[in-house]
DNA sequence: AAACAAATTAGACAAGTGTATAATAGAGTG
DNA sequence: CACTCTATTATACACTTGTCTAATTTGTTT
């Protein structure tokens, strides 16, 4: 699994319902519940992108009667993280201070983000 | 045109060619130079780009003998902010300080990040 | 004006992504 | 065991993106 290679945004979409998923495995018809239902996706379209997901290697699965189980093996946190720092580079010079000029430069701050900032900077030392 | 949908990556590059010049309107030439040749991309491939920016409305262009020139409609802060916060909800939860904590929750600051961080809260007000 | 050269345009094609229809396989029922 | 559901698998197809070769246009030279 290459997870620092960026998945397609339906994938995506369904690695996010497996990451939220307090048990594992989950069958499809609970990915379809949380995800498909509300993308309007056919179950084959599910199954789809639940297949090229485990040729990209982030996930695996079993089938047990009828039904195929599937299982995580992509750890979050590192896949957002690698995204993340590609789109930092990209589009803001790799600077996170970049971005935040560019969206925030004229003290327009969004509502309390400002205050989050302060605060999680305390909690930092 | 509508910069608040994402060009695709070879578009995204050509038109940051086109930002980056000091002057406008410029021709094929001038972007196979500044960035068409660091691609490895023939001229027909460049040229494709351009009238696919054209007709997303990105850019515009006219004709002068037999070279053509181009000239910008998009706005780079503008793209790339919509680009930016399209990428925070999708990742982050539409939070900086979401992504700010994935990134360096644990102290780890890259290089002189932190410091830069503070130097622009202080420039904020 | 015919020929050349430089640049553009037309058209094509493979890979990747979103999405589905038709075929098949497993489980339960009379 | 033949029948009927239901879930999965096999395929297929349209669009988008990256990329190019061949054809055409246009300015310049004999």
């Amino acid at each position: 699994m290459d997870s620092s290679k960026k998945l397609p945004e339906a994938e995506f979409d369904v690695m996010v319902a497996l990451w939220n998923s307090k048990t594992l495995p989950v069958n499809t018809a609970y990915l379809m519940e949380n995800v498909g239902k509300a993308k309007g996706w056919k179950a084959p379209t599910l199954i789809s992108f639940l297949t090229r997901l485990e040729d990209r290697g982030f996930i695996h699965s079993e089938k047990r009667g009828k039904e195929r189980y599937y299982y995580v093996d992509a750890i979050k946190t590192e896949y957002v993280r690698n995204v993340t720092l590609e789109f930092l580079n990209r589009y803001h010079d790799g600077s996170f201070v970049n971005m935040l000029d560019l969206l925030y430069g004229n003290n327009s701050f969004t509502g309390d983000e400002l205050e989050k900032l302060l605060k999680w900077l305390q909690e930092q030392y």
